[in-house]
Formats: C-alpha cells, sequence, structure tokens
DNA sequence: TATTGGTTGTGATATTTTTCACAGCGCTAT
DNA sequence: ATAGCGCTGTGAAAAATATCACAACCAATA
C-alpha cells in the first residue's frame, strides 16, 4: 500500500548524499554498481530502487549525477523548504540545532520550543527559542509539518499530542518511549538506547564469528 | 543466514522495555495481543517473536513477564554487563554522557576520549575523558567491544580506522559517513539528516493522504 | 462431567524484498 | 560496416518476512 518501501526510500537518500559527494569530486557520470559499492548496496538494488522513481541511464556512460541527483530530490523532497521545529532544548535539543546550523540543507529548524524559563524567549545558537505556550499556535501560523521530540522520557506523550493536534504529520522521536498517535501522524523513532544494544548484540556476534573462523583455520 | 532477522531483534528489544513498564506497573502476566498492543506489533508477530528465542506461555494467563524478561534477557544481553566507549566529546558526545548517566542498563559508557586539550584528563559529568592517544591501548586493556562514534564527518572514516584496528566489532556510528571497514566490524548507522528526510517524506505522504480522505468524504 | 471461551504454537499461505540473469543497446575499435 | 564489450532495465525466481487460521489446551462454569 505505501508507494514506495521505506528501505528503498533510506536508500534513496543515501545515493543522493554519495552522489552529492561524487559530483563535488568531479565526477559527471556513475556506474550502478560505483554507486552500490559506496552506498554499500548491490548494483541490482540500485538499478530496481532508480526504476521505482522512473529514472533512467545510459548503458554506455551510466547515470549522469547532476540529472540523477536532481531526480531524486524531487522525489524525496518537499517542493518548498520544508521548517521543522524542535520541542526540548536540553542537551540533546542543543547539540540538534548546532549541528544544523552548519549544515544548510532544504530542512530548517524554524525555532525551539521548552516551558524551561531560563532558556525561553532567547537564542539558542542563533535559532530562536520560544514558550511551550507559543508552540501550538507557531505550528498553525507557520504550518509546520514536521517536529524533532527531544524532551525528557515522561513528558513525550503529552509533548507528541499537543504537538499532532496542532497539525503536525511527521514527528523524529528521540525519547524512548512509544508515541501513540492517530495514524495520521508518521512517528520515526531514534532511540539510542536500542540502537546501542542492536550494536551490542552484534559486535558480539561477530566476534563469536571470528573466533569461529580462527577455530576452522 | 543471521542467527535472526535484524528487524526480530529490534521488536525484542522493545518488548522488553514495554515488558519493564508492565512490570513495574504491578503486572505480572501479559498476552500477545497486549504486548502488541503497547509495542507497535500484531500478536501473531509477538508469537513467533517469542517462538524464535525458544520462550512459551500458558494458554490461559498469556506470558509470564518476569521469566519471559529474563529470557529475553538471556538472548540479546552479553553474559557480562558490556562496556562500551564514546569517541569524540563535542556537543552531541556530551549529550550521550549525560543521557546514559541517568538510565542504569547493563550498558555503561566506560570512557570518553577527544583530541581536544581543554578536555583530555578530566572528566565529563562524572565520565573520564582521555586523550585519543590512548583510545587503542584502553579498548586492549579493558577488552571494549563497542564503540559510539560522535567526531565530525571528516574525521570519522578515520577513528573507525582505529577502532577497528583496536579490536571493536560494533560502531554505532553517528557521523554522516558511510563507514568502510572489514565485515568483522557492525556498523549501526544513526544518521540525523537521513532520518529527518525520511520523517518529512512520511509527513508529505500522510498529509496528502488526509487531503485526499477529505476528498471522498 | 461436558461445554464454553479465549489463548498459544505453528503449519500453511501471502506478501514484500532481494537477487539472478539476460536481451538489447550504444559506443569503440577494427 | 560490423563485431565486441560492458552496461542498463526488467521479467522471473528466490529468499525473507508477515499474516492467516486452526488444532490443542485448560480454567471456569454449568
Ligand atoms: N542526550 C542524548 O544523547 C539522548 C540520546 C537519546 C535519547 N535521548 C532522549 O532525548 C530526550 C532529551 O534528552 P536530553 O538529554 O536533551 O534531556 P534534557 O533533560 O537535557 O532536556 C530535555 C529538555 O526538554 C524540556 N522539556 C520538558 N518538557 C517539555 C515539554 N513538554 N515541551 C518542550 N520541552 C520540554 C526541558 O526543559 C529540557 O530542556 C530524552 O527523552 C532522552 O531520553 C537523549
Ligand atoms: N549534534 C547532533 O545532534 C548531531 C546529530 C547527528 C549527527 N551528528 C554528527 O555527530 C558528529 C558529532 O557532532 P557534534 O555536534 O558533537 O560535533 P562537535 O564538533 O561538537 O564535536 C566533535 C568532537 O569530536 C572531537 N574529535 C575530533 N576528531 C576526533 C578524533 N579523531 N577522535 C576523537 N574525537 C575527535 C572534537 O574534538 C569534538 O570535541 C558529527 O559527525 C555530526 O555530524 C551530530
Amino acid at each position: 500500500m505505501p508507494i514506495i518501501a521505506v528501505k528503498t526510500l533510506e536508500r534513496l537518500i543515501l545515493y543522493r548524499r554519495q552522489l552529492l559527494a561524487l559530483f563535488s569530486e568531479g565526477k559527471r557520470f556513475v556506474f550502478s554498481h560505483d554507486l552500490a559499492a559506496i552506498s554499500g548496496s548491490t548494483s541490482a538494488k540500485v538499478r530496481r530502487d532508480l526504476m521505482e522513481i522512473g529514472y533512467s541511464g545510459s548503458t554506455v556512460r551510466g547515470y549522469e549525477i547532476k540529472s540523477l541527483i536532481r531526480s531524486l530530490g524531487d522525489f524525496i523532497d518537499a517542493s518548498k523548504p520544508l521548517s521543522v521545529i524542535l520541542v526540548g532544548a536540553g542537551d540533546l535539543g542543543k547539540a540538534i540545532i548546532s549541528y544544523f546550523l552548519e549544515r544548510r540543507e532544504k530542512l530548517v529548524i524554524a525555532a525551539a520550543f521548552d516551558p524551561d524559563a531560563g532558556k525561553t524567549d532567547g537564542l539558542i545558537r542563533g535559532c530562536p527559542c520560544f514558550h511551550t505556550d507559543r508552540m501550538q499556535s507557531f505550528i498553525r501560523e507557520n504550518d509546520i509539518q514536521v517536529a524533532i521530540l527531544a524532551v525528557p522520557a515522561g513528558e513525550a506523550r503529552a509533548a507528541a499530542a499537543a504537538l499532532a493536534e496542532a497539525g503536525i504529520t511527521g514527528i523524529l522521536n528521540y525519547a524512548p518511549v512509544r508515541l501513540e498517535l492517530p495514524d495520521t501522524v508518521y512517528v520515526e523513532n531514534r532511540d539510542m538506547c536500542m540502537a546501542l544494544e542492536k550494536t551490542a548484540f552484534y559486535a558480539r556476534a561477530s566476534r563469536e564469528r571470528v573466533t569461529m573462523r580462527e577455530g576452522f583455520s
């Protein structure tokens, strides 16, 4: 039912990044197997993924990087540059703001919101930070669709509900909490504990594999 | 070929978290459909996932939470509590340290490493922070397997290579860079830009879906 | 004791995603 | 010309993952 598979979208986003790097290195064309190699994919997958967005290359030169980047952008990005808001200007929130300042992408953090009086109505590294009271009206007035949620776990559900009520349709959630929201809101969970547990699991598996191999040699 | 599917592992980790919450609420038994509801899964998937780790419940009471948590732990966790190191004590790194201080999990950050003289040989919120020079010997002496990588993009490749050389088998990578490492090292990428682009994409899709539905009603 | 009701564990089936493999193409070199 | 090469686009097969659906189970109840 979804127009495109999640995994395909992730790869498309990755391809675009790698293509931008290639382009800035002066490359103008790329073959599916090269793009695969630098993206950790396979040539067949690359070709299939690009087929998905209706892009065609040449059998002789491969894909023209510039136009492919444009096609990927047409597919991935919104027509207008997208504003997002940050909810929760704690340690993580501040790190996110400073991270986004460096990068000049299509995605910009329009404002941050935090109930803590010490931080409100000021600027965090150039990004305006308002009191949470003003969050919903800001979303409505500026037609914000996406929010990054970096509030304490105990606050996450309530904050997410407020976001959904104000019309947000996508939440990037850093709190280790499952948000239960109407399915009009897309939630992407970035749970650090989960990521670390997963990494630890495969680290262990990897080490055991190596140990086993040594046993054979 | 992998002993367990990635997605299954992710769900198992999630189940455990939800079960811990249920247990602390005083619940002692849970049915597959309840666990599914709070984990965003389905009852069939829950049952299959638990089958995967060889856990059995009762048809009458469901699963006994305490023993299920134990079984999940046996499967997911290492036998000893696992130490991880943090590489790069910048904004993100510091946020990660303070995050892990709050939580008392099986996973502990043993030390941080940063080449910046202003931070070295000191403590960051109680976590020892050493100069990068000492990183490899620390890994070897303490038999560290897992590292969290939060260095600037330009440094990521070199830092990852150093980690791999010292024997790290799992890297949780926050830099927006694809690491090319021998396949003895498991790499989990947590690319924030990718996450945000993905969220924005589905936010847009969701909004369009809603708009379309309104058109029908 | 027999019936009911609601659950698990799991074969069987359906769907999704990946991989295979090759026809067909356009450039190059002869 | 035309043969050869190495690539793309894609149908078809395979593999991975999710879903269905039901026998077997057991406590509660009549
Ligand atoms: N620090 C990390 O590296 C890290 C990593 C992964 C996940 N997380 C999660 O991200 C969240 C934030 O982490 P942190 O370390 O920045 O915590 P923090 O306590 O430093 O910051 C949380 C901020 O949210 C604000 N806040 C509280 N309620 C709010 C509300 N209703 N609306 C808006 N803002 C509100 C607080 O005033 C505070 O400034 C937590 O849920 C944490 O579990 C953190
Ligand atoms: N800040 C965020 O929220 C955020 C989010 C996603 C991804 N990232 C990525 O995470 C990384 C770190 O982000 P940040 O905001 O903390 O950057 P930062 O510049 O604040 O911190 C980077 C730290 O790494 C240290 N460092 C440099 N080279 C090193 C090396 N070889 N070994 C160990 N440490 C080294 C620096 O001294 C600095 O303290 C970047 O790659 C960034 O793109 C950051």
